[in-house]
DNA sequence: CTGCACCGA
DNA sequence: ACGATTCGGTGCAGA
């Protein structure tokens, strides 16, 4: 009898995740597949596989987006191997159970191979489940005895056992069946099951007909494939070819290391004629990191011609540690004495800054010539660029930054390594992780002892970028982001470099008086608290204990659990504390820790030599195109309580300087009124109008005049929850109403603003067409949770297609206008510098007799860095502190 | 390393 | 029955 083997999508599932340790994940998910796939077929000797995807449509893909380069490499391989691939939009169970009825019917028998156990039910009797062990896969064969033997269920229970166990959990599904036998068993004896609730769910579960039917209603249109015996000896050409392939990425590739000036000139005339050709040359500048995550200096440079082509120009010492001069080409700056090291290196690395700096300047006006390169913002110091180049406007149109247009086309990743990179664009991923190819050491200790090694990874690092780099620029070009990348966020990494290179000048004198000032206040409520709780041990700080102590042993009202115990959350906390003068300690003691902890000790650690902060600012962490900042975050410095808001006090310009800080005022409300070309909206904009009491008006039909404070207040908390994609629930929380009242605001907001709910409804159906949604100057973002098949995924999946655009835009705006701000700053030769971005916000640290100057720069700025249907509104301040300024 | 809590836009 | 307004970063407790 034939034997036919149905590897199903939850097989290729169970592969695509498998992580085996030693393996790059993604081709692990593919050798993997190979392995087990060849196991099944050698074992069954004349079997005819076949694979069916199923229930995900006809066009989509074996794997997860995740694993396109995988899909596609495995796709080739089932093809070259003969092996036929069927797609369904019907369920797993429902086409195996088709497919094994036309193979009974042709005298044939149908083995699955599946990750699902939920298979084996109906007429499938038997099937190799794929399991994870120890890091590989293996198959174990489930048929009655294997029932039988783990869960001392009969065949027949089985499937009422997997029905129930879904809802029930296996314990109570097992229990049950083991104790009436059968389903009818169950039916027979369902007033002996205790709780009238669960008593409905058994009954209710066991009528479902999905899973209770004997007959499966036949998948339409799903054929059994010609029978095709598998014959191994396709799948050994399949696989040594796909072994050679690798063989020729990784091993043909001529590299070279050299510390020798002539032959490093001539690596740069060659890389000058690759230019000069209009072609791709990657470059890595080599470096060790220094403190507040900023480069060190340059160890050394690695260039790739092409894909195959590089070489590793080493940094050398030009004497070493006696003071001998050293012959041109030994690579030992490392022997050279810690403090002469810089002058050593230095010189050899000025050689190599201002050879790439002509390759920029050539790069620059060479049509199609691009220079490939990772993370540009770090770079600048090994580029020899002097900020009066860019004296009219920012230039680095020669680069391109694979970093950056990896992040444009998927913003969603939590990395973008090279090494991503490659597997993703050039379904390459020969290249190890930087982490895992350093270690413990650092590049500067590993280039000392290991040459070789770090020459080659940052070769192929270099040949990677140079081949990936147009790949990225097409998918760019395809997605209409080129303009997006190449007038926004291209120059915007020389403007945070010199943001972050700048820092803000903090007084710490200042900032440990502020902490200090806290230290006795924390102490007496620290006792007065443990007093009052009569418990004098316990923590404070931890929410378990607290938690414990307020609900548990004190019965304190109004308590809610979350995952792990007893909610302590300030809003529940604000609700007790006016019966309870412990708890409104109990919150005080919360505010000041924090600022003692986050702010006062946690600022002071950045503290740098020049007694300035120098926090980093992140281009490619955000899903919606926001800047992060980090190291310390300078993005959420106190402001709404007094209390808080002192320790802007401590952020201070140069002597004899000033600040000037700029906000949009509602931009992204401005925004949503542009975007949607709301009527109403963007005539209250026009005619300059209280929007939050334009709101209340019409939202609880009050004339303007007459809206009350609150109204105005529960207007607003509309607004917002617009802006975010709303729920009633979210409403109701945010202002502690009833869901129905939030829901009735919510209604008559839209009826008010037609144009507004229309816009917002249009996002979400045009996000579920295309599986993103876009600001106004084109940013993508995807929103793969909108296919989910979890309804609280989906609905997060609307607010987020409701609010990206709208907050993606606002972060492209205030892009540009960074951008105008920079730029107009060192046109007219200012000495005022843009130091911080907090959103919607920009700090300018002032030079005297600027502030006048300053002012309408940034209001300028920012003011006609988009043309809105409405204008964009700026609020602006100088000051001689942040605090003041703000 | 995760969850909670809390700072900002 | 669930879980319910977006985007981030940091510090602490507790596993």
């Amino acid at each position: 009898m034939l034997e036919r083997i149905l590897f199903d999508e939850h097989s290729m599932m169970a592969l695509a995740f498998a992580e085996t340790p030693d393996l790059p994940s993604g081709d692990a998910a593919l050798s993997e597949f190979l392995r087990l796939f060849f196991a099944v077929l050698d074992k069954r000797q004349g079997a005819s596989p076949l694979v069916v995807s199923a229930g995900r449509g006809e066009n989509t893909s074996l794997l997860p987006a995740e694993l396109l380069p995988q899909e596609k490499a495995l796709e080739d391989f089932l093809q070259e191997a003969g092996v036929p691939v069927l797609r369904t939009a019907a369920s797993a169970p429902a086409a195996a159970e088709t497919l094994r009825k036309e193979a009974e019917e042709a005298g044939e028998e149908l083995l699955p191979v599946t990750a699902d156990l939920s298979l084996l039910q109906k007429g499938t009797k038997k099937l190799l489940l794929v399991e994870k062990e120890e890091g590989t896969l293996k198959t174990v064969l489930w048929d009655a005895a294997k029932i039988r033997e783990t869960f001392g269920l009969s065949e027949d229970s089985f499937p009422a056992f997997l029905a129930l166990s879904k809802r029930l959990g296996q314990k109570r599904a097992q229990a049950l069946l083991q104790k009436y036998g059968t389903p009818e068993g169950i039916r027979e004896h369902l007033t002996e099951i205790p709780g009238a609730h669960k008593r409905d769910r058994v009954s209710s579960i066991l009528q479902d007909p999905a899973f209770m039917k004997e007959e499966a209603v036949p998948v339409p249109g799903l054929a059994l494939p010609a029978a095709a015996p598998f014959d191994p000896s396709t799948a050994k050409k399949v696989l040594s070819s796909l072994s050679k392939k690798e063989e020729a990425a990784s091993s043909s590739a001529s590299e070279t290391l050299t510390g020798d000036r002539e032959e490093a000139e001539a690596l740069f005339r060659r890389a000058e004629e690759v230019l000069q050709s209009g072609g791709t040359v990657g470059v890595v500048p080599l470096s060790d990191p220094q403190r507040f995550g900023k480069r060190g200096p340059l160890l050394g440079v690695s260039l790739a011609l092409s894909e195959r082509e590089s070489a590793f120009l080493v940094v050398s010492a030009t004497e070493n540690a006696d003071g001998a001069a050293l012959p041109e080409g030994q690579l030992s700056l490392f022997d050279v004495p810690e403090e002469k090291k810089e002058n050593a290196s230095l010189l050899t690395a000025s050689f190599l800054v201002s050879h790439l700096k002509s390759l920029r300047l050539l790069a620059g006006k060479t049509k199609g010539a691009r220079l490939a390169v990772f993370g540009l913002q770090q770079q600048f110091p090994f580029w020899g660029i002097e900020e009066e180049e860019f004296h009219d406007g920012i230039h680095l149109q020669g680069f391109f930054d694979c970093l950056i247009g990896a992040y444009l086309i998927n913003p969603l990743k939590n990395d973008y390594t090279p090494r991503d990179i490659g597997t993703e664009y050039l379904k390459d991923d020969t290249l190890p992780e930087e982490k895992a190819f350093l270690a413990k050491k650092s590049y500067g200790e590993k280039l000392k002892t290991e040459e070789k090694e770090v020459s080659g990874f940052v070769q192929h690092t270099a040949r990677i970028l140079a081949e990936s780099a147009p790949k990225i620029e097409d998918s760019l070009r395809k997605e209409e982001m080129e303009n997006l990348y190449e007038t926004i966020e291209l120059p915007l990494t020389y403007v945070l470099w010199d943001m972050q290179r700048i820092g803000i000048r903090v007084l710490p004198e200042k900032l440990k008086k502020f902490g200090d000032d806290l230290t006795g206040r924390i102490a007496e409520l620290d006792a007065k608290i443990h007093g009052e709780t009569g418990d004098p041990d316990f923590n404070i700080a931890s929410p378990k204990q607290l938690g414990e102590l307020l609900f548990d042993r004190m019965h304190l009202p109004g308590g809610k659990k979350t995952k792990s115990g007893w909610s302590t959350s300030a809003d529940i906390l604000e609700k007790l504390s006016p019966d309870y003068p412990v708890v409104a300690d109990i919150l005080e003691y919360r505010a000041l820790t924090k600022l003692k902890s986050t702010y006062a000790d946690g600022l002071s650690e950045f503290i740098a030599p020049d007694s300035r902060i120098h926090t980093t600012f992140h281009q490619t962490i955000t899903a919606t195109g926001r800047i992060s900042s980090t190291d310390p975050n300078l993005q959420n410095i106190p402001m709404r309580t007094p209390q808080g808001r002192e320790i802007r006090k401590v952020f201070l310009p140069r002597d004899g300087w000033s600040f000037t800080d700029s906000d949009y005022s509602q931009i992204e409300l401005r925004i949503l009124a542009s975007m949607s070309g709301d009527e109403a909206l963007i005539e209250a904009y026009q005619g300059g109008k209280d929007i939050h009491r334009m709101t209340a008006s019409r939202v609880f039909n009050t004339p303007f005049d007459e809206v009350t404070d609150l109204q105005r207040r529960n207007a607003k908390a509309v607004n917002f929850g617009i802006v975010y994609g709303i729920s009633s629930f979210g409403l109701s929380q945010g202002l502690s109403i009833s869901r129905e009242e939030a829901a009735a605001y919510i209604d008559q907001y839209f009826k008010m603003f037609p144009g507004i709910k229309t816009f917002l409804d249009r996002q979400v159906t045009d996000a579920k067409t295309n599986g993103y949604s876009v600001t106004m100057m084109g940013r993508r973002r995807p929103i793969p949770e909108l296919k989910e098949s979890s309804y609280m995924r989906r609905q997060f999946g609307e607010r987020v297609a409701m609010n990206a655009p709208i907050q993606g835009t606002g972060a492209d705006i205030m892009k540009k206008a960074m951008i105008r701000v920079w730029e107009r700053l060192h046109r007219e030769n200012r000495k005022s510098q843009l130091i911080l971005q907090i959103h919607d916000e920009l700090l300018i640290e002032t030079a005297p007799g600027e502030e006048k100057d300053v002012e309408t720069i940034l209001r300028e700025g920012m003011m006609g860095a988009a043309d809105l249907k409405v204008a964009l509104e700026v609020d602006c301040h100088n000051g001689t502190d942040w605090y003041e300024a703000k």
